[in-house]
DNA sequence: CCAAAAGTGTTATTGATACACCCATGC
DNA sequence: GCATGGGTGTATCAATAACACTTTTGG
């Protein structure tokens, strides 16, 4: 029995994640399905219990890490799940995090025929383990916000995109048509962004400027 | 030893409160004086461990109501702090909500002597347990950015108010001064306010009119 | 020369801000 | 009649939203 100083029963505490990307113009999370009881076969969010000597978000990177090989993401504590039935086995709360991860930073070991891990439309989701579809609708609702006010969608572009790259995933996770002028004016004064000088040339088409974020971190716009 | 059923050690898990008031024209927290090491004498946070059977909301209107003898008041989840020293005697992850009460409806019984419980301003705070000066900051800077936008504050009201009770509970948690015509036109504008059709008696001067807000969940200004 | 995406300004509407005086009451 | 807070409207400024054509490139 799980007791602490106090003699109380404890329950156990995982940390699960809600690992976003934005791939063929759709918002997707990563799951991976359940190779255990309960909810055999499932898929399900990537996470595992909080070990006894690490933080949570420490225990939220290094699950990070072994499920897709990126360290450097835009990471935020989500919310803490604790309905004491959300587990058939044993009282277990979860602390979730979700993160940001360019599609182009993933590496897909598609030749290893893995099975076990796929990225799913964020919106038409599957039956999941667990309350795990409750996690991500609410990871869903939060990006969603905050890509409302702030510069948050930064996690999702390599280190230079074009602007046009910028307003498609705004338009994805918003999902409604944005003006391409307003756009444009919006985001080159809200004096986040720089030009690299550099010009993308792939394309029968007039080569794009790419930009990059002048700081990684979330800023609030206008 | 806490072990989960897959043999890990397990970490304990509290539930900590931020209950803010508004009264004396400030921003006030609850602080407990605790009786036991560590941080004996320390102010800290009302809080206690999750029972096994409780959800984590429950547990935090278990110990609301144990602390104040109140039930039903705006609550919401806070954040979940974890560093692995946040608590000098075992690993203890502490799950924070936060709750807004209105003076008049909290219950002091001043006569008993109580010297164990106090409300101190949120914004000048003493030494504190724990992390728990840590939380109360977080807490009041999520109060200020929810109030920025959505009509929150109603959390701090009796039934019926005058609009420059409300507006002066905007002016202590935003800590600026708002005009009053503005103002009275944003919040009788916002289709969130009903007159009650009485009027405040008290006082030498003009009576004013009393209001109350249609419906007691949160909704965003504007 | 055709297809494809890049790039660029002006106008209209809406919301936000600044600001000062008269009113109703109790003492 | 005086002190106290209640109650009211307009004008300016800033931000947002609507809207269409020319440019540069590859094939």
């Amino acid at each position: 029995m799980n007791t602490n100083y106090d003699g109380y029963e404890q329950p156990g505490v995982t940390v699960d994640l809600v690992l976003f990307t934005v791939e063929q113009d759709s918002l997707k999370v990563m799951l991976v399905k359940r190779a255990e009881t309960p909810f055999l076969g499932y898929w399900s969010l990537p996470g595992g219990f909080l070990k006894i000597g690490e933080s949570l978000e420490e225990a939220a990177l290094r699950i990070l890490e072994e499920k897709t090989g990126v360290k450097e993401v835009y990471l935020e504590q989500l919310y803490t799940f604790g309905d004491p039935e959300r587990d058939p086995r044993a009282r277990v709360i979860t602390v979730t995090y979700f993160a940001l991860i360019p599609w182009k930073n993933l590496v897909r070991p598609e030749s290893k025929k893995i099975t076990d891990v796929i990225w799913h439309s964020a919106t038409q989701l599957p039956r999941l383990a667990f309350d795990h579809k409750e996690i991500i609708k609410y990871a869903t609702q939060r990006l969603q916000a905050k890509a409302g006010y702030s510069n948050i969608v930064y996690g999702f572009l390599p280190d230079r995109f074009r602007l046009s790259d910028l307003q498609k995933i705004y338009e994805i996770i918003l999902n409604k048509d944005l003006d391409k002028r307003n756009f444009r004016k919006r985001m080159l004064a809200s004096g986040l962004l720089e030009e690299t000088g550099v010009r993308d040339i792939a394309g029968a088409h007039r080569p794009a400027m790419l930009y990059h974020f002048k700081k990684m971190e979330i800023a609030f716009l206008d």
